[in-house]
DNA sequence: ACAAATTTAGACAGGCTTGTCCAATTCGTC
DNA sequence: GACGAATTGGACAAGCCTGTCTAAATTTGT
């Protein structure tokens, strides 16, 4: 027998589970069904749950589509840090560097689940809820475009690149490395392994040269001195 | 009596008027509200007809539905195409050629309301009609890419540009030129003429940074040189 | 094992939407 | 002006969905 010390504190496992079962379901017919084309009754029977659970735990559809939001931001956002902080601020080979760095992002935080989720969310409904997605907007793209461009001005300081504005060169860092899977995100697909390899490839390929300082790019720098 | 007495009514539109009226009604509509939260009444106060007529002359609402993605694909790629045509084919001032054609691609082909509706009604509802958008997809980006591509090649060939794949410089082109509005367009907002022309600008400067031959690039050519 | 809390299935009312039907009206055209 | 076609407004049935309620079954903590 355990010890009573906090009889308060945490609701029995399985309740949670279940509302994490409840918004992981959801987020998926959400996203599937749009907002309006959502129903309750499918969203409980893909969680495992009646439906009266999900009225218990989330009040009503208003309130559960706010809570996958959340839950979605939240988790992007977390791992769009974590990914942030694997950046190379001391790279050996810069280009490989950043690919392997682009591929990370890509794959853990604009491909998985989440990520195409919640893109969808925010397409979808963004202009019906602009509190809820201003906040993401603060919490998202605000903080994380910062962050990296931090991370730019640092390599451009220590002389790996050149960058006039990190802001513009995180953002077209961005760009660059999902410039060769726009179309099936807009389709709601997921990019194979491969994909995603190639466009980090390309993207940072075309990065480097155009931000490359002499240092990091002595073949362009060969080829330009010569003519 | 009738004539010219009432231009302050509706004026009397005929039977193709009053088609069009109804799918551009519908465009707005299902943009606004998604596929299964738009309502035919809605559509049909919105269009200036009776419910009846948009029955009449569209069958139901996935016939209507289908009828607006079709419209929209199609004026679209005209749209698109007739930009590319105005490609700089012989620049005389290579940026400012190539940051004045990437203006009028955003503003008159992905800023423009039908650009934003294609768009979103492909993002929400591409999964759920795959053949519809299959020939868009067809139609649109692989047609528009390949021929954007084709531009670049030829700029390439006359030494204005140092492209190894076109293809994927005609992608990173689009990509970069939009790298700044991409939150305006997730969340379904019309970005202002001056970051159109900002986002513009920083996107072509960085094209050619990567992509610029020697002779584009004299500064840069001399700073590189020099040091 | 017992008591409290949670979950379940099902019924149910109320509201909304689609798509049809129809009679009256208006429009286009001759 | 007259005739046929299109349009209108409204009523209508059928179906679906949300959100509530209940009584029974299950799970949880002690």
């Amino acid at each position: 027998m355990k010890l009573g010390v906090s009889p308060d504190t945490f609701p029995p496992r399985s309740h949670e589970a279940k509302r994490i079962s409840v918004v992981d379901a959801a987020a998926s017919v959400f996203c599937r069904e749009g907002y309006a084309g959502a129903n309750i009754d499918l969203i409980a029977a893909e969680a495992g749950v009646s439906r009266q659970t999900v009225y218990n735990h989330h009040g009503d559809k208003e309130k559960l589509f706010m809570a996958v939001v959340r839950d979605l931001t939240e988790r992007c956002n977390a791992g769009i840090f974590a990914t942030i902080a694997t950046f190379p601020d001391q790279p050996i080979d810069l280009e490989a560097d950043l690919v392997a760095f682009a591929v990370r992002m890509n794959r853990n935080c604009i491909c998985n689940r989440d990520g195409r989720f919640l893109r969808k969310l925010i397409q979808a409904e963004g202009e019906r809820y602009p509190e809820l997605f201003a906040e993401w907007r603060e919490q998202g793209p605000g903080r994380t475009w910062s962050a990296l461009a931090a991370r730019f001005a640092r390599l451009a300081h220590a002389g790996h690149l050149s960058v006039d504005d990190p802001d513009v060169a995180a953002r077209q860092f961005l760009a660059l490395v999902n410039a060769e899977l726009q179309i099936t995100f807009m389709l709601g697909g997921t990019p194979t392994d491969e994909e995603v390899v190639r466009s980090a490839t390309t993207g940072v390929g075309t990065f480097v040269r155009a931000f490359g300082s002499l240092k990091t790019t002595p073949v362009r720098q060969a080829a330009l001195a010569h003519a």
